[in-house]
DNA sequence: TTGACACATTCCCATATGGGAATATATTTT
DNA sequence: AAAATATATTCCCATATGGGAATGTGTCAA
């Protein structure tokens, strides 16, 4: 077997730095496929098809409106993404908590220290 | 040019699924590698290679004692994929805040239907 | 020293990739 | 209808993959 397709989930999809690049230029309102090429100085297949693996796993969505297709960030769809690293998000603060108390317990150790001399 | 390595950077890492199993699965304390086979039910060579893919992107540390290693999941290397995430959650939001207020605009317009019956 | 055990690495393979070039499709303009 | 514009798809290719099987390496026990 194979690496999964980047069409899988939202995970496979969002592994790819220029789908994450569009997906951001992508967030504040719709665009041409033609601005993303020329922003983020890409081929037009090239944009083309990422922008194909985005719909597949419902990170855009798209218009038409003449010859023009308008794309837009669907953000509900990283949801699943932020989500599963939100599991994580207790486990690093508890540590940070950990680094600052033992920086605390010796910031104290110093001052007594000073003080008793 | 393929896809970019899976030690590339933690997206790329995490976007196999059994690694992100692994990684939950070390979450709670480190654990030697037979228990990650016997648990996720996977070969050990495998498993092998996923820690080491894992470890390369600093998503795990290990600890060796006598033959047996110890693995367990560096929480914080979690945190890039959790911030990149988070830029997208005022717009899921904001999409929400839309919808309730759509609902409850429809409610009171039913309402006040029901009232002048 | 010789096994036995715990892990890691290597080799092979089917598969999916992303880029580039070329081509196809749809829509508007002339 | 023909040309132009905007976007999508196809084909080719170098590359990385994840699994399986086999093998390598390090450590402990007899």
């Amino acid at each position: 077997m194979a690496r999964a397709a980047t069409t899988s989930d939202v995970f496979n999809a969002v592994a790819e730095p220029r789908r994450r690049e569009i997906l951001i230029f992508l967030l504040d309102g719709e665009r041409p496929v033609t601005e993303i090429v020329t922003r983020l100085r890409l081929e037009q297949p090239a944009v083309s098809k990422h922008l194909r693996v985005l719909r597949d796993v419902g990170l855009v969505r798209v218009r038409r409106n003449g010859r023009h297709k308008f794309y837009r960030t669907q953000a509900e769809g990283i949801q699943p993404l932020h989500e599963w690293a939100s599991v994580f998000e207790r486990y690093w603060s508890r540590q940070l908590l950990r680094v600052k108390e033992r920086a605390e317990q010796m910031a104290r150790a110093a001052n007594a220290k000073t003080e008793s001399n």
